[in-house]
DNA sequence: CTCGTAGTTGAACGATCGTTCACAAAATAG
DNA sequence: CTATTTTGTGAACGATCGTTCAACTACGAG
């Protein structure tokens, strides 16, 4: 009974998810959220009660779909641990679109004193990513192609902090090339024989 | 000739400063900014032209004073430049202030979106800061404290990135031993020897 | 003492903010 | 059909935003 909902929760949230992540919380007003969306303020409300309310719902959307499905694919189900980690590096700054967006929970956790009540998904989401990692430093290590006497724990807590660096520098705009080196490089001192050798390999190519 | 000047530029930025830090650019309202610094619009608008005006001159007091004054005193003139490296990261989360603001470059690097000519200024001390880690590194090694083969070059990329990144995590809540542990874990895979000692001694005493 | 100048003050402006609500439209139940 | 319920629409609200400006105050030069 009653009429139907013409807008479809998936599309809004992922119209929102996208807005939120490049103008910020502060930065994405109603009225571009209206129009992003194509929805009017009174089904907005009516839906999310609040602004506060669809940010939560659109960050919790890119914990569910956005950042799991990336570890997934990336950390937990890649064949190869190490090339996963370096893709799941990679493909956050080697974005078709120009600015590069970042991180929704990295610009959220900055962010986060102006929305206090986004630091439980925010927490939620990083946990998520350092889980993956260290799931993926588990499988490598495993396989021995990281040192067998790797701290797997503070390893993924290290890859997740530089994580969330890189996503700041992408914000700040730092070039996609140095983004990379630095990538290998924390792989090479992690002790990836694999990354290692590879990045060998090319330079001995050059000679 | 005229009426003297009753404010102090230093305080103001100072107080400009800690405000936009805490709140962010959108965040620091102009009311909110005229209590912090006790001015009154007329004179800030007088003084700073706009909002971003004084965002602007607040951010350069934070390179010239704050930025310069801790790579100076932790990376440039530091007589062990690993331990100063440790002191660089640990300073910035081991904050008296309840909760830590972070670091004005890496907020601003995220919203940098909404303020596009702020990105300058948060490249300069981004660069302050990388120079400080080529300094101490390059250091470091000639006083064979890092292997004689480490790239300076890319471990100071890769350690402003992480450094970026532990002041994320500080905005989004970490705990700060959580962050003593990263810190110690990448001085020790850059290859710190004093670094890891200090480390297992400690490990070795627990047992 | 007077006058020109530089600095301060705070009321007020239009724009935009997040939010509400009365009403219209579409669906189902009886 | 009518009655009931759910959803969509958009004008409008008070609050607050960044900013302006005219009146006022304090100082130095002549």
């Amino acid at each position: 009974m009653g009429r139907k909902q013409v807008w479809d929760q998936d599309d809004v949230l992922a119209s929102a998810m996208r807005l939120f992540r490049h103008r910020g919380y502060l930065g994405a007003s109603l009225r571009d959220l209206e129009e992003a969306t194509g929805m009017h303020p009174g089904s907005l409300y009516r839906a999310f009660q609040s602004k506060e309310g669809l940010f939560s719902a659109a960050l919790d959307a890119y914990n569910e779909q956005v950042v799991e499905a990336r570890v997934r694919a990336h950390l937990r189900e890649a064949e190869n641990p190490v090339a996963g980690i370096r893709s799941f590096f990679t493909s956050a700054f080697d974005t078709d679109s120009e600015p590069d967006p970042g991180c929704l929970l990295t610009n959220t956790a900055v962010e986060s004193f102006t929305i206090p009540q986004a630091t439980a998904g925010v927490r939620r989401g990083l946990e998520t990513i350092e889980s993956g990692f260290a799931d993926a430093l588990t499988r490598a290590r495993a396989r021995q192609l990281l040192p067998a006497e790797l701290d797997v724990e503070m390893s993924a807590a290290q890859l997740l902090a530089l994580y969330q660096g890189l996503l700041v520098l992408v914000r700040s705009g730092t070039a996609a090339a140095k983004l990379h080196t630095i990538t290998d490089g924390a792989l090479a001192s992690i002790g990836a024989r694999q990354a290692r050798t590879v990045k060998q390999a090319k330079k001995e190519e050059q000679r």
